[in-house]
RNA sequence: GCUCGGGUAGCUCAGCUGGUAGAGCAGCGGACUUUUAAUCCGUUGGUCCUGGGUUCGAGUCCCAGCCCGAGUACCA
């Protein structure tokens, strides 16, 4: 029996290390100390290092202890902070009797240490900290995998992000560059007159995109509520109330399957303009997009697998017949009979039911994948675009486009309908396409969003952008999760002596629908 | 959901036609005051994902299940 309680992975290695920490405080040591300096970074430390070393000023750094290589009475190891890591050197004869101690005897791998010194050059030319103060900021009882072949098992990497940053740099490195991007738009709309709002994420009617939701409960309320698959709705009714210049960055929620492009949920930049159209959202997509990789690389130019490419240049724009025309090798368009579109695909599945339905197949089936440098692919079908506006004079058409970059659908933009009455006709088809069996038509509709409506909503263009995807060309990133800093997994396996209450399983319950 | 691949020490991985479970690194003990995968000597460490089965004997073969990945399906 153990005086404390252990995690079900404890181990002797774990043991060993808690052993230790026992005995700093034993020597008098306190290993988790209630004081934190932050100091000097890293980054700074050798950016100025050559003042530094003129002036002999000393420098103080907290992080955590890399690879140590000691010797009997001196060693050298990294410590690493958020802005890098600089090498420090101990040595018996210069630091206190405690410091060297706590070195010798209790120092590992992966702790937290605080160290002062003055900085100097090694013979192999590396800028040092010599210690002149080494003292314990959080002592770590679990080892870092080992450095030479680093942390891989993918598994392991998601559920232990944690640990999967420390152990690949290139990984913290992807993180940060995501995170730059999505500044860099927010800044790029911030001063471009775009306000930042946020919109109910549990909704008791879901919209704005088809797809099957999450569902949840209120207990207080006694109330079914929804996981957002879309703040479209929401965003537009701040057009109605005259905030024709709104985005919001936030998650949405789809419950469908997993994949290498697909988290159940995900970041969406949404964004409305007054005033602008279709086509001048593709020219803002240009811009936005350049500002993201500029933030994220520091210049236009991405790279993705083997792919190139330049955000600079401009993007270019593709009718969605006419890509498919090219595909099937004659000319089509949203008028072409099923039977003659039948004929030119040779093979259509059984729920293609109308032209339109048949040109989208071909479309994700034969074009999507081909679109690898940046392409706008515009004017979708209006059937299946229920939100969307008719391009003028073409009430099939509607002025609609989608970027795409590596065969993945980056972003989704359109005129927005503004009439209230044809929006509350599309509404109504979708209720009838959800009682004869689609699942991902819209279930109840919304009736305050065409009351909304009636009170007039200013022709606007709106765009949304998969952050995440985005984020993925980016930082050459082949999946998803790999920029998902904590993606969904299904729970690791429970221990022996889990049990289930009937009310957590009703909870857990109420999020599946089939 | 389906197909394929994977799950062995803390980490990275070997383990053939079934025959007492291995390496490197880490850890632990020792030597070592400019190393950087430090070096040298010694050494501990295993629910081989789980549960059944076949067999004298299973990490290995069979069945069922769990988890991960890739592909596919689904995904205005």
């Amino acid at each position: 029996m153990t005086p404390f309680p252990f995690l079900p992975d404890h181990n002797d290695l774990i043991e060993t290390r808690y052993r230790k920490a026992e005995a700093m405080r034993e020597a008098g040591i306190e290993p988790y100390p209630a004081k934190a300096e932050a100091g000097d970074t890293a980054a700074e430390v050798l950016a100025r290092a050559e003042v530094l070393m003129e002036s002999g000023d000393v420098v103080s750094l907290l992080g955590r202890v890399m690879g140590v290589r000691s010797f009997g009475k001196a060693a050298f190891f990294h410590l690493r902070d958020r802005t890098g890591q600089v090498q420090v050197y101990i040595k018996k004869n210069i630091v206190t009797e405690e410091c060297f101690r706590l070195y010798k005897e209790f120092l590992d791998g992966g702790d937290l240490v605080h160290v002062t010194g003055r900085l100097f050059r090694t013979k192999t030319g590396e800028l040092t900290v010599e210690a002149a103060e080494l003292r314990i900021a959080a002592k770590a009882v679990r080892q870092l995998p080992e450095k030479w072949h680093g942390f891989r098992d993918v598994e392991s990497r998601y559920r232990q992000r944690y640990v999967d940053l420390i152990a690949n740099p290139a990984v913290a490195e992807t993180f940060r560059a995501r995170s730059r991007a999505i500044s860099a738009m927010r800044r790029f709309l911030d001063a471009g007159g775009f306000m930042e709002v946020e919109t109910p994420m549990m909704q008791a009617i879901y919209g704005g995109a088809a797809a099957r939701p999450f569902v949840t409960h209120h207990n207080a309320l006694d109330m079914r509520l929804y996981l957002r698959i879309a703040p479209e709705l929401f965003l537009k009714r701040l057009l109605v109330g005259g905030l024709d210049r709104v985005y919001e960055i936030n998650r949405n929620f789809r419950n469908e399957g997993i994949s290498t492009q697909h988290n159940p949920e995900f970041t969406m930049l949404e964004l409305y303009a007054g005033g602008w159209n279709a086509d001048r959202m593709m020219g803002f997509v240009e811009d936005i997009l350049r500002e993201a990789a500029m933030g994220a690389l520091g210049g236009t130019r991405a790279v993705f697998g083997d792919l190139e490419m330049d955000f600079a240049d401009p993007v270019p724009r593709v009718r969605m017949v006419d890509a498919v025309s090219e595909a099937l090798g004659a000319e089509v368009d949203w008028d072409t009979p099923l039977e003659r579109l039948r004929e030119l695909a040779g093979e259509l599945p059984e729920e293609v039911r109308t032209p339109d339905e048949a040109i989208v197949h071909v479309f994700e089936e034969r074009c999507e994948e081909k679109l690898q440098q940046p392409t706008f692919v515009h004017d979708f079908p209006k059937s299946l675009s229920p939100l969307a506006k008719s391009v003028e004079g073409r009430p099939e058409v509607a002025d609609r486009f989608e970027l795409y970059i590596a065969g993945m659908e980056i972003a989704n933009g359109y005129s927005e309908l503004n009439d209230p009455r044809e929006q509350y006709e599309r509404f109504l088809e979708q209720a009838e396409r959800r009682k004869a069996g689609d699942e991902e038509a819209t279930a109840e509709v919304d009736e305050d969003y065409v009351r909304a409506l009636e009170y007039g909503m200013v022709p606007a263009a709106g765009l949304g952008i998969g952050v995440d995807r985005l984020a993925m060309v980016l930082t050459n990133s082949p999946s998803i999760r790999d920029v998902i800093l904590f993606p969904l997994l299904r729970t690791a396996k429970r221990e022996e002596h889990a049990d289930s209450p009937s009310s957590v399983e009703e909870t857990a319950n109420g999020g599946s629908t089939g």
